[in-house]
Formats: structure tokens, sequence, C-alpha cells
DNA sequence: CAATACATTTAGTAATGCTAAATACAAGAG
DNA sequence: CTCTTGTATTTAGCATTACTAAATGTATTG
């Protein structure tokens, strides 16, 4: 990424777009790597390494849980996942803390 | 830190905010945590170890310049500091990606 | 048969906010 | 006089997370 700042602004910020995005449907890696890229008009295109270890952390928290779809005919198996009820929880509780904190952070930069 | 989201979504923009703060006025580490504070809401109430090194880094990149006061009388000298021209144009560079970031998420978040 | 799209995994690095502690001086309380 | 509090700066070390880069494998298309 060219802009240093850009990407710290992205701290934590991912982990909640991703699981929010699980949150509305179930899904699986590569189909949310799209999904991120087409949300968010580009800002957020990532590459694998960076997506597959946020998963495995939100699995690891217990946020979201995965299963391999049975591969129909010749469609290889996918690593699918949905949101645990502590995921929607924390994906609610999450939301809340964003809006707090952007509203004070345009209040603090806008402040004469 | 009691909530290691809200953690992870500062990074980045602490600096924001400090660099803005003196673009305002000059100022010192001390000061500038009392201005952070209140500023905020508390929502940026930093310590000491948080602050400083990162006053150091945007010394570093050119975009403030520090120097030590005169202590008049009983008052110890403070290490001042003034953002450059190379500063001022950062924070607004700044200021404009974190509106489109912050906008972008938003949207992201509130979609359908 | 090679290239592309799909799909997942992992190793290693850089950046930055945090805790914690040390140092130093001045002023006021007991 | 000593202790605590407020002012003011410095530094060491840790945890987290987004990044690059590469490897692996299947299926489809030219």
């Amino acid at each position: 990424m060219e802009d240093r700042f850009l990407q710290q602004l992205k701290k934590g910020v991912l982990e909640m777009l991703v699981l929010h995005t699980i949150c509305q449907q179930d899904t699986y890696g590569y189909e949310l790597m799209a999904k991120l890229k087409a949300r968010s008009r580009e800002l957020f295109a990532l590459k694998e390494g960076t997506l597959y270890p946020i998963l495995y952390r939100l699995e690891d928290e217990g946020l979201i849980a995965s299963s391999w779809s049975a591969g129909e005919g010749k469609v290889a198996p996918k690593k699918m996942y949905a949101a645990t009820e502590k995921g929607r929880t924390e994906d609610t509780r999450r939301f809340r803390v964003w809006e707090t904190f952007s509203q004070t952070v345009n209040g603090f930069m806008q402040e004469d």
C-alpha cells in the first residue's frame, strides 16, 4: 500500500467489516474478498494474506464458525463461514463503538 | 485499555489528531495530553508513553519542529512544538483521507 | 498444453498504541 | 523537614494487525 496513514486507519476496522459481511449472509473467503472490494469502492481490496488470518482470528474468538461445504460434482468444497450469536452481538457492539469513535474524531477535526 | 477493538481503531488517527492540534497552535507535550483528552471527551486520554513517541515520529518526518522555551524564573524550559509547512499540508491531506475513509466505512455498515 | 480463475494456507515484516517505570523540579500539607 | 501532588520529559518492552510474498491445488478456456 502506498499510504501508510490509510493503512493504519484500517486497523480494527477491517475485522469489523468482515464480521459484518458474514453476519449479513454466510459466505467463504474468496467470495468475501470480492464483496469487500465491491462494497467499499475498492478501498478494501484485500489480498488473501490479509483476509484469511482475519477469518482465523474471528473463529478463534468464537465470533464466526466454519464448515466445509459439500463439493457437488466438480465443485471443490469451500470453507463456509457463518456468524455465531456471540458474533452478532459483537458486530452490533463494534458498530456502536465505531460510530462514537468516528463522530468524536470528526468533531475534534472540525473544531475551529 | 479494556477494549482491544477501540485500541486498534486509534491506530493512525491519534497521530492525525496530534498533528492537527499542533497546527492550530504551538504547544508542548504535557499540554497536548490535556488538550487531547478535553477535546475528545476523554476518548483520547493518552499516557506519556503514547504521546511522546508520536511527537518524535512527527518530528522525524519533518511535520513538526521543536525548540526549548526559555525558562523564566522558576519555570523550567519546555520542549515546544510547531507545525512545519510540510506538516500543515500533510494535516490537510490526512483529514481528506480520513473523511473518505470514514464515509466509506459508514456506507458499508449501513448498506441494506 | 499453457494460462487464467477459483480457493486456501502460511511465513515474515512493519507500524503503532499500550503498560510501566524512571527522572527531575516546584509547591503545598502535615 | 518530609511526603505527596502536579508539572514535564524520556525510554524499554509488549501485543496487535495489515502488509508482501509465496506456495499449493483444481477446473476451465484458449
